[in-house]
DNA sequence: GCGACAG
DNA sequence: ATCTTGTCGC
């Protein structure tokens, strides 16, 4: 028996969902009316199993009003390994997609689309299982090659697959001098309807606003839970 | 064989 | 990804 059968197993589904994936634009960014945006946090990160709190939050994509948010806590057994985050991330943000009552046009995911070793980052994983719009826009890179990026604002540049010289999606400075943020379709977009909704959803921070907002969203859930812990230890 | 490696 | 304050630079 091999010692990683483990892990061929998840390749495995990686490709099995891969087949559901549609790099085409599904959706008119100018008839986006809601977006929507993901994170996660943990309560322990570093043991495992672990609990984990997934939100979503959607906006109005023209007056970035919130219009819906939800939030699921669970366990969380699987580690985070490079290249498998989905199975460790994917069920919490899947279980809060389902309590939305306004289901977004399009969800941006804090991780890669197809910026990854089998095309298959967190942001397609979800897109695909769920068959909806998704973009990754991740803060660091896991796969792909670009060039020098400008230093001035709004400067952006490919991100491309070495071996097929194929663009995975765009590396972009969304702030003057800030390191970029790597952005990739997840599902039922092209490359550049992803970096342009991105773009259109920067408000003056790094991470564009429903992104950056959902992570603040997590943490707040977080504190408060940890304040109810506290609280019932003085009993 | 070595390095790289989202959150 | 968590625990943590002030502080330096643009």
């Amino acid at each position: 028996m091999k010692k990683n059968n483990f892990l061929e197993d998840l390749k495995k589904i990686q490709y099995s969902l891969r087949k559901k994936l549609i790099l085409e634009d599904k959706i008119n960014i100018d008839k986006i009316r809601y977006i929507a945006g993901c994170d996660l946090t943990f309560l322990n990160p570093f043991s495992n199993p672990c609990r984990g709190i997934g939100v979503i939050l959607v906006f109005d994509f023209k007056t970035w009003k919130i219009v819906d948010k939800t939030y699921s806590i669970d366990i969380v057994n699987m580690p985070y390994i490079p290249g498998f985050l989905a199975f460790r991330e994917a069920p919490l943000i899947l279980s809060a997609y389902k309590k939305l009552k306004i289901k977004p046009d399009v969800l941006i995911v804090d991780g890669h689309g197809i910026a990854h070793p089998r095309k298959m980052g967190i942001a397609s994983h979800i897109g695909a299982t769920l068959e909806i719009p998704t973009i990754g826009c991740a803060k660091k890179l896991l796969y792909g090659k670009h060039e020098e990026l400008p230093l001035e604002k709004g400067s952006y540049v490919p991100l491309y697959d070495e071996k097929t010289k194929e663009i995975l999606g765009y590396v972009l400075r969304s702030r003057k001098k800030v390191t970029p943020i790597y952005i990739s379709p997840g599902n039922y977009l092209t490359p550049l309807t992803a970096l342009e909704i991105v773009k259109k959803s920067l408000k003056g921070y790094r991470l564009p606003e429903p992104t950056r907002l959902a992570h603040l969203y997590c943490n707040s859930i977080r504190k408060e839970l940890l304040n109810k812990e506290k609280f019932g230890k003085l009993f």
